[in-house]
DNA sequence: CCGCAGGTGTGATGCACATCACAGTAAAAT
DNA sequence: ATTTTACTGTGATGTGCATCACACCTGCGG
């Protein structure tokens, strides 16, 4: 399913299908099912992931034993414990699948030569690292200025597709919330 | 002082004398006296700055009249409201100095033609972008899993200095915390 | 020299949300 | 079909932090 990624790509910078084939090259398919791992905690990450189809969250254990989300996954998402894969470090963050995931997977090593080799995705690259940047300052800003409530309800309005595919559980992680208080919020 | 930024950018991407005077031609320098602003709610964001003395605050004032801090800005830091910068929109954060500033200001148009021109710069501006990302991915997780006194404490051992140049009112807004609750941590 | 504003500490009180505990329903595993 | 495991709701209670109120101190401008 590599017209997936072509389609995204080409949302930022328009792409040839010469071009778009040597891109291609550049990744590997994998597919997981559900409770399956991208990466552990402890362990090596030496790949970003593009989600073409399902659903993943990335999440750090505290001391407490309690998750916390830092992002969910699903199509058209890039994941990854970006640390970890910049740096050749072993992995703070755990992803898995909430539902069987089908991803492409490119290894640091091949994304820089992919960038070398292409200054397109360069270009794609910094401007999805920009607009990364600016939803990660969005959420600062909700966490510091809003209320349980108030994050559920934009929450909802963000992402109205998500509260149907994960269990409120896993969204109480994500906003930073006890399931039993966002259990009484609606 | 452009040589401030000649070593920034070099401790990413090496650069010659040559290539270094053409980056240069893009930016143009700014000073800005305490309490001044750089960029005003509501107000077009033209420029991105880079900070070569003092220290600037940005923000976002809620619907109480309360100012959460979302990024301080000092030394060899970048800042803008990315949103209104990117996007053309009005702001919807300030950036205020907290000390007299000096400044370096480059606009969207010119810092697109830079990265034309210097691919090296297009380099340097997604690295940047990158350990951004990770860094707001950190905050995030900090605020997700710790409580106002750990958040505290990992603030002083991130930006020791900080501590001397800003009143503890800021560090408050920046943690999200009341002042009062800061005042009674130590 | 005095008045005033900005920054800080500290008590009293209140509230948003966490935690603990239990129950019920749905879905997956055997 | 039966057990087990997720997921969700809801009461009772606890607590971290906000809010309100006030006092003190320091630096600055008139």
């Amino acid at each position: 399913m590599l017209t997936t990624l072509k389609q995204h790509i080409e949302q930022l910078v328009p792409l040839t299908d010469a071009e778009f084939a040597q891109i291609a090259s550049f990744f590997t398919e994998k597919k997981f099912k559900k409770h399956q791992f991208l990466i552990q905690e402890g362990e090596a990450a030496p790949y970003e992931f593009f989600v073409v189809k399902g659903l993943v969250k990335a999440y750090h254990t505290d001391t407490d034993g309690k998750t916390h989300i830092l992002q969910f996954g699903q199509e058209q998402w890039w994941i990854t414990d970006y640390q970890a894969f910049y740096s050749g470090a072993t992995a703070t963050l755990a992803i898995d699948c909430i539902e069987d995931t089908h991803v492409l997977c490119i290894t640091r090593a091949n994304r820089e030569l992919l960038c070398a080799n292409q200054r397109k995705m360069e270009q794609f690259y910094l401007k999805k690292s920009s607009f990364g940047y600016m939803a990660l300052q969005r959420r600062i800003l909700s966490l510091l200025t809003t209320n349980a409530k108030e994050r559920y309800e934009q929450l909802l309005l963000q992402y109205p597709g998500l509260i149907n595919r994960v269990p409120k559980t896993l969204i109480a992680a994500y906003l930073g919330l006890s399931r039993e208080t966002l259990s009484r919020l609606s």
